[in-house]
DNA sequence: ATAAAGTCTGAAAGCGCTTTCATCTGGAAG
DNA sequence: CTTCCAGATGAAAGCGCTTTCAGACTTTAT
């Protein structure tokens, strides 16, 4: 039945198999295997032969039976938070062209900010013979993570971890938030409010150490009542300042621990009328490609999304070829636009 | 081999067959898929002792092997143009919900605005056996398109395309872009520019033929000098405004057909120091969600991203049921924010 | 020369599932 | 009571590929 529904559908229904190929190069499946995985030596007349039957037929490897039978399946799964997340976004831009160089492609499940639904996608990424699995921050447990890296090779970012077969990237947020806090320091600010992020969250975690971290080196003053609860997401970015601003506080400028919020907080600002960064200086996490676009252009920490998603992708490669991979995560870097200034007089 | 690595990785590795069950279930394999599919009526008796087993073995079927046997794969494959783009990010995630919740998962794949690169995607879904392909937008040929839908169900966006087992979804952006234009005309305003989007993109153009029916139905002439070529990216956007402006052209509002390059335009605007809405009206096309937190929050058409993929997905779904879909594309719908105001006196 | 040790290659056994095809019921019809 | 037929079930043949296993040749050492 299939064979017939194939030939009916009048287009040339690609279906060139392995053995197919072997026939026309006149040598047997297990060769053609051997060349296509590079698996054993073949002698050259054959492997010659072989590659222009490829060639000829148009053949292309059938990825269901490569994973049934126990081979790699060139593909890598991708568990992501939110497919439209702008962060993670070109994350997934820099995975996929990094695999696609090598000729893997990738799988994209989204765990929505959930251990379960992390578990899940997991479980549904090995069930198709992934030959790898990265891991984009996440809220699974260290141990789960460990676990997975026992039969699949896994890439986790925003964590740092050791384990065999398992190779994690992890961002300076510390410092990055460090550098933000710092810059307005030296502007002359002296009262400098703090958006959080997300406290489920490493990263919100690291950036309020880095914004302490900064506080104290200049010897200023954590003042909590300075530092408002966020949630990584636009609109907690516009509430928190909504919060700073009618607590009296008085404070000259703003750091968010993202963009995203960074750009509630100026929403906020505008509402009440306040111009930044004449009235307030602002400065976000990040440097998502809006930021360059926002008005005034925001002043930030740039995160290499792309560089990160490429790092990731290569690191898995890398495994997969047997290597213990090197990587070098980018250092975190200030990026200075209009968002910020010197406090008024 | 494979199955000591199975044995020695310590976790339970989830590997019941379909065999395992109906010997537990004291049946035969048929039965077990006749069961899981519903292929052929069984006996009452056997499909719980069947449902039984599976419950109590955890088993989840093997998506690589059913696609190998020829039977539904539950995967449909999504071509989307760029994995981390504002606009379809969001009918991504759409996507990703509605057809979660039949059990179905997606296969998100690029095609990065290029008819080869898209068709080659087609391929690596049909290699992986998707049950259906939806494509958004693209810039594949209508016949390509028609081709493919003769062996597999295809929902495409953008374009409006009759076929058998091929339903199209189109936006009407002419409508849209008309409503726009109609807005900032009300407004009195009656020097308009516009923004063009990539003229390689059916939107861009029909975008375009919505504000020249509004400017005609107004009895305004078309002035194709306060007309600048965009891409529909942020920077295409603020690099037209500075042609616009450069060219000392005499006007009082911009319409982008898409935020993105509203944003820019904005920047541009910005860095001349004229003011929105007091100096120039300015309207977008899309509704991102970052157009919320724009300074001043951004006039624009709401195109529902989200709707527009859950129901892509929901045309799939019927398709593969067997159904003839009928689905009811959302109207445009102009939403006024800050952005547009009176022209000044 | 002859044995030992490689090299390359093919045959065949799966991977986990779907799907004919054949078989075996248990009545309904004769 | 036989005879048939429809409905339920099982056996077995693949789907397209990888991978042992063993056979057929070469080399190299003795």
């Amino acid at each position: 039945m299939r064979a017939h529904s194939r030939n009916s559908a009048s287009a040339a229904t690609h279906t060139v198999t392995l053995e197919q190929v072997a026939e026309q190069a006149g040598v047997s499946p297990s060769t053609v295997s051997r060349i296509l995985n590079g698996t054993a030596v073949v002698s050259d007349a054959k492997r010659e032969s072989v590659e222009r039957a490829i060639a000829d037929l148009g053949f292309v490897p059938n990825p269901m039976a490569r994973g049934l039978a126990g081979g790699r399946t060139l593909s890598v799964g991708v568990v992501t938070q939110a497919i439209d997340s702008p962060f993670y976004g070109i994350a997934l831009r820099g995975i996929e062209d990094e695999l696609d160089k090598a000729g893997y492609s990738a799988l994209f499940v989204s765990g929505h900010w959930n251990a379960v639904e992390e578990a899940r996608c997991i479980e549904a990424l090995r069930a198709r013979r992934v030959d790898g699995i990265i891991v984009l921050t996440g809220r699974l447990s260290d141990a789960a993570l460990r676990n997975c890296a026992k039969t699949v090779p896994v890439v986790v970012t925003g964590r740092t971890l050791k384990a065999a077969g398992l190779v994690s990237l992890n961002f300076d947020n510390v410092a990055g938030a460090r550098m933000a806090t710092e810059h307005l320091i030296a502007l002359g600010h002296r009262r400098i409010a703090f958006i959080t992020g997300d406290p489920a969250h490493p990263d919100a975690i690291e950036r309020e150490q880095g914004y302490r971290a900064a506080l104290e080196a200049a010897g200023m003053a954590y003042q909590p009542s300075l530092v408002a609860p966020g949630q990584f997401h636009e609109e907690s970015g516009r509430v928190a300042m909504e919060h700073l601003l009618q607590a009296r506080q008085r404070f000259t400028a703003v750091f968010a621990a993202n963009d995203q919020m960074a750009f509630g907080a100026a929403l906020a600002l505008h509402q009440r009328g306040l111009r930044v960064p004449e009235d307030m200086s602002l400065v976000g996490f990040d440097d998502l490609a809006a930021s360059v676009y926002t008005l005034p252009p925001l002043s930030t920490v740039h995160q290499p999304g792309y560089e990160l998603g490429r790092l990731a992708a290569s690191a898995m490669l890398q495994l997969l070829a047997g290597a213990k991979p090197k990587v070098e995560v980018p250092v975190p870097r200030f990026i200075a636009r209009e968002s910020t200034g010197r406090p008024r007089a």
